[in-house]
DNA sequence: CTGAAAGCGCTTACAG
DNA sequence: CTGAAAGCGCTTACAG
């Protein structure tokens, strides 16, 4: 049977209230010499607080609760962290839901579990929700934000990293480097996919370039998908010099079956990603990529998705940086 | 405001001991008309259950707190996803809450976190628990189990891959490629590197090879460790032939520290890993590895820690496969 | 500085 | 089939 504060109580003879009190350190409501006794009682008895009780009637939680989608996670370690990092320095707690991959029943079960416990806020890290799922949420009146959301609903704050831009500069690092024939591979069909192809073609159309639909392989970001459009782009004869590819693990499956079609990264091929974790420094050749800041939206999330003053926030486009590394050349 | 079945039972003129167990289909206790009112109800009001209120009443809970050591991680999707698999199978939620690295203090508040919580169980994921927080994990009487866990303490259950095995398996699969010289690199004190090393020893006796002290290693299963090690074994001439990193990083070390060096993998050197992440087959050379079964161990966890029947529960060792990559070669 | 009391939202014997 | 009542563990005005 788990102590209560009735069991303080009782072996201290005060009331209740006064356990309360000073094992909530309400300075001023208690006399140093209660306090020892309730202490001392506290511990013989292995008191445990019931944070169910607290929130019940305090009506409010100190906990955040992440709702992260389960499969293109290559960067939610990253994401991750930054959110630790504000939670520690705020002495909030957060717990970690995972809702599988554009899995609606699952997304909905998680969002269940954060609602009904009426955490204080809801940080969707990656996950796209359907319609029904996003009403559900926002009926809830539970503060949220959503990172690297796949699209950008109306009325929802986002922070994600500008795809726009993402599409644009790794498209132009390639021209400046010599290349004419680009592909894009991997993308979906979301608003980051879109974004990013309307950044290519910009860059391309900016210098001068034509746009070859040919050179457009979507896909869900997944190493498949790599393997797959060097298959489609450079088996018969290799019509392209450079590849971008949606995420890292897109660029190494693309650098993998180049390698295995007898085509070298970056001698024959160069090849680029679009989100540059630690992946992309630690396989060789090492990836030239654009360096989402994933942990900068994990910092920012969290801390907007906490700041009190609850004027309108505004949705964030985050800017990055190129890493050059051994998958690209000049030709 | 939320709306609570006290507002429900209003709008019915039902009392809230009947709509709460409609809401509960405690079948055979309501009439299906007031079911069909309190159900539109419930609807119209867009009402929430309020868990705490039934945790607290109910003093039980449905979840499962999953603590996670967040640094060496590069195998806990896998286990996450296999207790993710049991938990979704058997209607319980589960939350997930990240220990730093060896952070007593971020461990501790992770614990009250779930503890505080009262939930139904705890998964602990590679984290080892300093005496204190295993006594207060202990104390709190909520069952817990352990998965990859660093030791092995007294009185807990765990399940991990058999870390003797690992050694010895690996030790004798590259004395059967003919190596002799043999580095173990990256491997902690812990009783997984205590483990690992005693397969190794007895893999090299068992095989009439004499142990030399000089090929052993130690680290904390990192990157970094990788690239220490190599410096260290084969700056000068080259003493071993073949090298085992205690994870899939390390392994990725050792290898890009070699070709570093100018030494081809595994022409001049062969390198496996203990681990057997995906990481072992995306790179190249992909890398020969024990294939460590980390799904299941998450799997049989989950299962282990809610089977009702608590008959003493048994630690398991698991067993493994090894995986050939290019990354060895027959000397 | 302390206590009695109300109440957070819910469940569940008990009585009808 | 339904309701009144007690109670889960806690906090907090209110009164002293």
């Amino acid at each position: 049977m788990k102590a209560t504060i009735k069991d303080i109580a009782k072996r201290t003879n005060l009331s209740v209230a006064t356990v309360s009190r000073i094992l909530n350190n309400k300075t001023g409501f208690y006399s140093e010499k209660s306090a020892v006794k309730v202490h001392q009682a506290a511990k013989d008895l292995g008191y445990q607080k019931n944070t169910n009780a607290v929130e019940l009637v305090t009506q409010s939680s100190k906990v955040v609760a992440v709702i992260i989608s389960s499969a293109k996670t290559n960067f939610a370690d990253q994401i991750i962290d930054g959110i630790q990092e504000v939670a520690l320095s705020k002495g909030l707690n957060v717990i970690f839901l995972y809702a599988g991959e554009d899995d609606a029943d699952i997304q909905y079960k998680a969002l269940v579990t954060a609602i009904e416990r009426s955490v204080m806020g809801i940080v969707m890290v990656a996950v796209e929700l359907n319609g029904h799922n996003l009403d559900y949420l926002q009926q809830s009146q539970i503060p949220y934000i959503m990172l690297s959301t796949p699209h950008s609903p109306k009325g929802s704050v986002y922070i994600t990293t500008d795809n726009y831009q993402l599409g644009y500069r790794a498209t132009e690092f390639l021209i400046e480097k010599g290349h004419e024939k680009i592909a894009l591979v991997g993308n979906d069909l979301s608003d980051i996919g879109t974004d990013r192809l309307r950044g290519y073609k910009d860059a391309l159309e900016q210098h001068n370039l034509s746009f070859n639909p040919d050179f457009i392989v979507t896909g869900n970001f997944t190493y498949e998908d790599g393997v797959l459009a060097v298959n489609q782009l450079c088996q018969a004869k290799p019509q392209v010099t450079a590849l971008i590819g949606g995420s890292d693990m897109t660029a190494i499956g693309m650098i993998n079956q180049a390698r295995d079609l007898g085509l070298a990264v970056p001698d024959n091929l160069s090849v680029m990603s679009l989100d540059g974790t630690k992946l992309t420094k630690i396989y060789r050749p090492s990836i030239t990529s654009t360096v989402q800041p994933f942990n900068e939206i994990g910092k920012r999330g969290m801390q907007q998705l906490i700041s009190e003053k609850s004027g309108p926030h505004q949705s964030q486009l985050m800017t990055f940086n190129i890493y050059e590394g051994e998958s690209t050349r000049k030709i």
